[in-house]
Order: structure tokens, then C-alpha cells, then sequence
RNA sequence: UCCUCAGUAGCUCAAUGGCGGAGCAACCGGCUGUUAACCGGUAGGUUGUUGGUUCGAGUCCAACCUGGGGAGCCA
């Protein structure tokens, strides 16, 4: 038996029969040869069937073989120019693992909705498979960017006994006997941990049951979320933008296959370089004015469309500080100069992609806190482990979110976070 | 939750209120270099559900179900 080998490694085995497994992904017949487009997760490879080259049930198995059946395949590997791999292998021998009949997606056009109800066999298509390496190489960055910051990664609980925010709704479930509801964040965790070990950040899924239909949200997604023990918001800035940089410029570099599946504009990557623009809430009303947005006035928050509208004035992602303090989470700290204010930032992707990152600098002043806790109708009860952070050694710290699924989708070029994770979950879709 | 659009063959879509069709997939046949291959043939239907208007409803009306797009909220 000739050595099992994975379908990207073929270039070594140039001229040498191998053993390949995988799936028929595509066929195509010529009467007395057959192509079959292999697939094994590695890579995918021509496969051609030459009538005098094999056996009557071995031609006979590759006219009659069904699309994402299972095969092992014996065979040549040769060069062949038209092939993105370089090579192609002559079939010697082909046996059926499993049938694959009745496979429900075809090579031609569905609708999304029926591409969704196959979620589990949608992704074998080449454009899912893309975009999850993608979503995997931004996933490494952001790993290997906070291990070499020497950050420590501490993970966030996942069941909670109250809100984290207090303002969005939250998935509640049964706990033996009380009540506890999935997180919507692990920041107030981070900040504990913060005061430990300096610099954390923790990576996990987070829940909202928000009843939102749009292509940017999902009811469960992933959020990597960095904290920091003597950190301004400037400091915040810094890193967010560091951080942003790192991750488009890793997939530049290690996804080029991928975006070209996905026909992105690599060009646009590419120009994602520090420094970031950064302009303050009031220059965003300012420019929002300017283009087709008079009515908008102080104190409003941004919806989509003016996130776009901003968006579209830069090249690269832009943040946006110092929102009004109505618009924000409790925990922001106030400015001094403005207290109107609050020391926090948005940074808004290009090309419409929204809000990928949110983030500020905490308020570390427990009697400015206790007011905030108050105004937001928030039990301090509930909130006496937070504030104890106050009580015993409190330092200035900031910290943001990134949603992963946002940054995929708009690394991507996608037109919807449905698509960038494996099994997305929606307010109307569990399955499957 | 609200607004909006849609639901017809396995899939993508046609069909003026008057005999439900096509392309792809499937199946049968042809082709020694195909790249969504191509050519010929066969089969495939409770038109989302319930009710209503009408001589007659895929088509008009109502409610419901399912899904798409968007808003608010957010990452």
C-alpha cells in the first residue's frame, strides 16, 4: 500500500503513487475518463479516472459515484498546469468508504434560507471553509498578541447571577433552585482579575437575548475582552489599535488563499495601519451634520446608518471618545473636564461593518460609582464584590470588547455574522 | 416588538382570475482533457396552512405559520 498522505502535501510526492481519502466534491465525465474534485480538509486536488488506466468497477464506481461520497483513492501524482495546486493525481485504484446519494446542495445557487436549514453541510463548500480558517487565523492573532503583551488569559464565568450592564436582556435559565442567566460579558471579572495579575483579557462566548434581526447580531457570540491595571483611555486607544492592526495584518499575511475565495480587496487590509483616526462624540455630530444627518442633536447615540456615515469619511477604522455619559454603561468613568462625558470609545470598522469595538476606562472612584449604580435603578447589593475593587487598593484601569464574529465578517467582506461562525444562533434559528 | 418583502418540482425561478412551466439536480444514453463541462431523452406537483370572494383562485381578500431584508438595542 503506497503512504497516506494529505492532499496540500502533494508537491512532495511528485511522480509517486500515494494513498489519498477525502470527498467527491464535483464531477465531471468525458465518456472514456472521469475528473473527480477531491476534497480531504487539507487542500483539494483533480482526480482522473483513464478508462485503460483502472479497473471495469473502478471506472464503472467513478461515472456512477455520487457527490460527497467518501472515497480512498490510489493514484499518480502529476503536474498539471491548470490545476491552483499545481498537480493532479491518475486514479489506480478507487474504493467507496460511503455514499454519498442525495446530497442536498448542489454546486448551482440556494437561497439562504436553505443553505441555513444545511447548516452542516454547508460548510463544506469552499467559501464556508474560507472563511472559518479565517475566523481561526484572527482567533490565533489575537491568542498570540496578548501572550507576547504578557497579558494572562483568565477566563470569564459563563453562568451569572445578575446583569453585568443592567441594561440588555439576558437568557435566563434554572439553577438548581434560583435563577442564574448566561453572561453578556466577562469585563467586571476581568476587572477583578486585573487588580491580580495586571494585564488579563478572557475570550469566550457571550449571550444576548436581544430580539434583533439584522446582519450584525447574534444571540451567542464570541468576545475577546482585554483589561488593564494602570491604564488611561488613551492607553485603551493604543492597545485597541495595536490590536486591530495585528489581527488584519496576521490574515493578510497567512490567509491570502482564503480572501481570494472570498474575493476580497486585499488593498483595503493592507491600508490597516496605525495610527487610527480618533475624533471626539462632538467632532462625529459635527461631521454627521455635514452629511445628510442635521436633525441629529448632543445626548442622541449612533444607530447603523450613522456609523456608516462616519465610517465613510476614513480609510482605516476610527474611534470615536468621550460619548455622552446617557448613552453609556454605569462602570465608564467620567470625565473631569466634562462630566457630561465619559472616558470611553467606539471604534467603528470601514466600509460599514459597525461597531467592532467597545471599550472605556473604568470608574475607579466608589462614591461616583455608588451615584452611577443608583441612577441606572442597579441594586448594590448585587454589586459588592465589584465594589469592593474599590475599596481595597483601586487604581485607574481600562479595558475593551471585540466581537469576534464583526471582525471576521468585515475581514471577510461578508454581508452578514451569520456566516462567520459555525453554527450561528439567531432569535428566530437554533437549528441545527 | 415594529416596518417591509416573499412562500409554486430536491434547488433557483416563470405562469394577464381561464390546460401549472423552464434551468439545474436525479435517472437513462453519448462524448479521451473537463473547470458551474457539453449533447439527447425520462421521470418529477395536496402551488406554506385554514377560511372567504368567484362560474372558475398559484393569482384577489382575511387570519395564521415559516423565512428573507431592515429598525430599535448592541459587539
Amino acid at each position: 500500500m503506497p503512504e497516506y498522505i494529505q492532499i496540500k502535501d502533494v508537491a512532495k510526492y511528485a511522480s509517486q503513487e500515494v494513498l489519498i481519502k477525502g470527498w467527491v466534491y464535483q464531477k465531471r465525465s468525458s465518456g472514456k475518463l472521469h475528473f473527480l474534485q477531491i476534497r480531504d480538509g487539507s487542500a483539494d486536488i483533480q482526480a482522473v479516472i483513464f478508462k485503460n488506466d483502472v479497473s471495469e468497477e473502478v471506472f464503472e464506481l467513478g461515472d456512477k459515484i455520487a457527490l460527497e461520497s467518501s472515497v480512498e483513492i490510489v493514484g499518480v501524482v502529476n503536474e498539471h498546469k491548470r490545476s491552483k495546486i499545481g498537480y493532479e493525481i491518475s486514479v489506480r485504484d478507487m474504493k467507496l468508504i460511503s455514499d454519498g446519494e442525495g446530497y442536498p446542495i448542489t454546486p448551482k445557487e440556494h437561497g439562504v434560507a436553505f443553505l441555513m436549514e444545511n447548516r452542516h453541510l454547508w460548510l463544506r463548500s469552499p467559501r464556508q471553509r474560507a472563511i472559518l480558517r479565517v475566523r481561526n487565523e484572527i482567533i490565533k492573532s489575537i491568542r498570540d498578541f496578548f501572550y507576547e503583551k504578557g497579558f494572562t488569559l483568565v477566563d470569564a464565568p459563563i453562568f451569572t447571577p445578575s446583569a453585568c450592564e443592567g441594561t440588555t436582556n439576558l437568557f435566563e435559565t434554572t439553577y438548581f433552585d434560583t435563577k442564574a442567566y448566561l453572561s453578556q460579558s466577562g469585563q467586571l471579572y476581568m476587572e477583578a482579575a486585573a487588580m491580580a495579575l495586571g494585564k488579563v483579557y478572557c475570550f469566550g462566548p457571550t449571550f444576548r437575548a436581544e430580539k434583533s434581526k439584522t446582519r450584525r447580531h447574534l444571540t451567542e457570540f464570541w468576545m475577546v475582552e482585554p483589561e488593564m491595571a494602570f491604564c488611561d483611555l488613551d492607553g485603551d486607544m493604543a492597545l485597541a489599535e495595536e490590536f486591530v492592526e495585528y489581527i488584519v495584518q496576521s490574515v493578510v499575511a497567512k490567509c491570502r488563499d482564503e480572501l481570494e475565495v472570498l474575493e476580497r480587496d486585499i488593498s483595503k487590509l493592507e491600508n490597516i495601519k496605525r495610527p487610527f483616526p480618533r475624533i471626539s462624540y462632538d467632532e462625529a455630530i459635527e461631521i454627521l451634520k455635514k452629511n445628510g444627518h442635521e436633525d441629529i442633536k448632543w445626548g442622541d447615540d449612533f444607530g447603523g446608518d450613522e456609523e456608516t456615515v462616519i465610517s465613510e469619511q476614513f480609510d482605516r477604522p476610527v474611534m470615536i471618545h468621550h460619548y455622552p455619559a446617557e448613552c453609556k454603561a454605569f462602570y465608564m468613568k467620567q470625565d473631569e473636564q466634562n462630566p457630561k462625558t465619559v472616558k470611553c470609545v467606539d471604534m467603528i470598522a470601514p466600509e460599514g461593518y459597525g461597531e467592532i469595538i467597545g471599550g472605556a476606562q473604568r470608574e475607579e472612584n466608589i462614591d461616583i460609582l455608588l451615584e452611577k449604580l443608583k441612577a441606572n435603578n442597579l441594586s448594590e447589593e448585587a454589586f459588592e464584590w465589584y465594589l469592593d475593587l474599590r475599596r481595597y487598593g483601586s487604581v485607574e484601569h481600562a479595558g475593551f470588547g471585540l466581537g469576534i464574529e464583526r471582525t471576521v465578517s468585515w475581514i471577510c467582506g461578508l454581508h452578514h455574522v451569520r456566516e462567520t461562525i459555525p453554527f450561528p444562533r439567531l432569535m428566530d434559528r437554533i437549528k441545527p
